[in-house]
DNA sequence: TCACGTCTCTACCATTTGGTAGACAGATCT
DNA sequence: AGATCTGTCTACCAAATGGTAGAGACGTGA
């Protein structure tokens, strides 16, 4: 591979329709059009459709990563800071590649190892958020629980806020900058009285 | 129709399916296949695909609302145990039915004519919930907040427990009943101590 | 210049898809 | 008995799908 730049844009565009029209809904062709090629030009660079979904799932891994990593090691020694930090981090996506989140959303609806691949890249950081969780629950700078599922809790709570906009708008919400802004703000008001110890 | 039963049958088995494994990779021959039928009699049933959907949606909407109307109008004063029962009514599904709120969260990847159809059938009880959440705030039982963002970060929280088990189990969670009960116990503690009055 | 590697393309192909047309069996009505 | 209605089926069809084979354009090193 000498010129990678059209690898990429199929990469990133692969990404953005599996993210926000599903999976199993997008076609090679419908890739292939959006990125302003051919089909054949597609399994040219990705062997198998199923090995452009491995290559994706990879991609926004690998994005993903990136903000929560850093986010977690971020400023400050008190919990509930720390935990806000991860919350702003992970709905930083949700407004500047809505299909990042709902990407990992669609994970449920594929097949084993699809799953497990993507399974396998998120393990280390799912693993020291947990352990982070409760080792603070431990020293009762949070509301005590099980810091498995509340891990779950929280993931499902920002992840759902930004993968269902059409769920919030039934609810009368407007999906602007300001109604973001606004979905955030209450986000972390959310989870902060969620997480305060009791 | 005189004979609904294969009607029926129909309704459930796509139900289960789109439910599970999303609408778009669902063809109408795996729900016949899965009725054990032939894909015919589905287009006797339901004129085409999209007719089947809005049908599904239709019959999904109407399981929910039966469950929740029935938890809203439910016993207490108290604001937070009533939204108790409701979390409780909406987690209910998850274990009996897990394609419910699954396929209610798919509603994202459908095209506008069948989102604005099940949005019409929601909105009802969708209201009710948010009048509900603003007066109990008014009178300063609950944690002041946006009540129509409070109802879709509820929403997000309970359906994406209950719709993304496979998330869980990356965190670490067993899918047996125990850990169901374990996650309903989170998550009545964790939406409690969210609506918590300052 | 020429052989070779890189990249995208056209030409196909078998299978699957949503959908139409109409045959056939059983029940019900006259 | 004959006609009609109901429900399921077989037989198709055109379009779309994932994928194969291989041609041609372009650059690069020998």
């Amino acid at each position: 591979m000498v010129n990678g730049s059209t690898r990429i844009r199929i990469l990133d565009t692969a990404l953005d329709l599996f993210g926000t029209r599903g999976v199993g809904t997008i076609s090679l062709d419908d890739i292939a059009d959006a990125v302003g090629v051919r089909k054949q030009t597609v399994l040219y660079w990705f062997k198998s459709r199923s090995g452009l979904i491995d290559a994706v799932l990879d991609h926004a891994a690998d994005e993903l990563l990136v903000v929560v990593e850093a986010a977690i090691r971020s400023q400050g020694d008190e919990p509930l800071d720390r935990v806000d930090a991860v919350v702003c981090a992970v709905f930083r996506p949700v407004v500047r590649r809505p299909a990042l989140l709902g990407l990992i959303r669609e994970v449920t609806r594929l097949d084993e190892s699809h799953i497990n691949h993507l399974r396998g890249r998120l393990l280390i950081v799912v693993e020291r958020c947990v352990s982070y969780l409760k080792s603070e629950m431990e020293k009762g700078r949070l509301r005590t629980c099980d810091p498995v599922v509340l891990a779950g809790l929280l993931y499902s709570t920002v992840s759902g806020t930004g993968t269902e906009p059409i769920v919030l708008e039934t609810f009368g919400w407007e999906p602007n900058a300001a109604g973001l802004r606004q979905v955030r703000r209450e986000l972390r008001g959310f989870v902060r009285a969620a997480l305060q110890p009791n």
